[in-house]
Formats: C-alpha cells, sequence, structure tokens
DNA sequence: AGCAAGATCGGT
DNA sequence: CCGATCTTGCTG
C-alpha cells in the first residue's frame, strides 16, 4: 500500500513501536528482493529512559539515534549479533524501535542474519532508501504489550514498562 | 592500555 | 544453564 513517509516516522517510539508490527519491512539488496511483517517490537525512549543506550549520553555508537525519525541504528552486541532499530521523533530526540521480529525472523539477532543487515545499514534512511524501507499494509492485529527484554540493568521504573508489543498469538522467540 | 558488560542465540 | 565472540565506553 506504499511506503510509509517522514511524517510517520516523527511521532514518539512507543507510539510507533504499536504501529509497526502489522506492516510490512522491504528489503532489496544485491538481487534479493525480500518483504517480511513485523511481528515484534520494543520502544526505546529518549536520554531519561535508562534502558536506552542514550541515557549514557551522546556517543559515537549512538549518534544516528539523535538522527531525524526514519533513520535506521544499527549496532552490535553479544560479540556476533547486528541489531536493527529504527529512530524515531525529530532530530535530537534519541528515541528508536527495535525490530525483534519479523515473519519467519523471530528474535531481534535472526532478523538481521535473516535479511542480511549489517553495520552497512547504520543511518540509512527509510523515507528514501532503495534498499531498505517499510510499507503500509492495512492490516491491524490485535497486540500484547509486556516488559523488554534483556535490560535487567536498567532498574525500575523502566524495567517494568510495557513497551514491548507482540502480534496476539504469534510465537514469542526461540 | 586494560577491562567488564552487553537491547542474543544455540546447544547441553 | 552456559559458552561464544568482539565492540564500546569507562577507568586509570
Amino acid at each position: 500500500m506504499g511506503r510509509v513517509d517522514r511524517d510517520f516516522f516523527l511521532a514518539d517510539a512507543v507510539t510507533i513501536a504499536g504501529l509497526l508490527p502489522g506492516m510490512d519491512l522491504v528489503t532489496e539488496t544485491g538481487g534479493n528482493a525480500g518483504r517480511y511483517m513485523i511481528t515484534e517490537t520494543e520502544a526505546y525512549l529518549g536520554d531519561g529512559d535508562r534502558a536506552c543506550h542514550a541515557s549514557r549520553g551522546r556517543t559515537p555508537r549512538t549518534e544516528p539515534m539523535y538522527m531525524e525519525g526514519g533513520h535506521l541504528y544499527i549496532y552490535f552486541v553479544y560479540g556476533m549479533h547486528w541489531m536493527l532499530n529504527v529512530v524515531t521523533g525529530p532530530a535530537d530526540y534519541p528515541q528508536a524501535v527495535l525490530i525483534r521480529g519479523v515473519s519467519h525472523y523471530p528474535g531481534p539477532g535472526r532478523v538481521t542474519r535473516g535479511l542480511g543487515i549489517d553495520g552497512s545499514f547504520n543511518r540509512e534512511d527509510l523515507v528514501v532508501s532503495g534498499r531498505i524501507w517499510i510499507e503500509e499494509t492495512g492490516y491491524r492485529p490485535e497486540l500484547v504489550a509486556g516488559p523488554r527484554v534483556g535490560i535487567g540493568y536498567a532498574g525500575e521504573p523502566w524495567i517494568s514498562k510495557p513497551w514491548r508489543f507482540i502480534i496476539k498469538n504469534e510465537k514469542e522467540k526461540k
């Protein structure tokens, strides 16, 4: 139904994390074309959110999160996994939505491995990119919200915020 | 320069 | 439950 435009990404991360499930993530990489429905997301809401990387200040790694909504923030963890995040909100408000799962690839590490997404996609602009973007589908699945995964270090109240969204009846990771 | 920890995954 | 694997950011 067409590529999502800039305005969509200017809302806050929690709002967008709740809208992305059901939409399609489309890739055109080196002859490999793919369309995958987003099934699971998580919101990281700015420098006040202790679970958000930006809460430790602006560093070379987190710089992309300070870009205008619609860009990608990609980083490497545990020595083996790329994490795919969609930056949200206006420039200089560091927020992002982690794509934790798409059709056929549940789990943030599996998403990037499955779609061939790596550090070369860091700072990519979903609004104009020729190799990755998001499309509206008209599908509005029922979602289940819950606490975010793997952020025990953040402490309360952040650890309990229901900012993880999964399509109801969709299998969780593993 | 050295080190601890990490928005994970797969095998036991 | 544990090991893999390596970048980042903080400490000194």
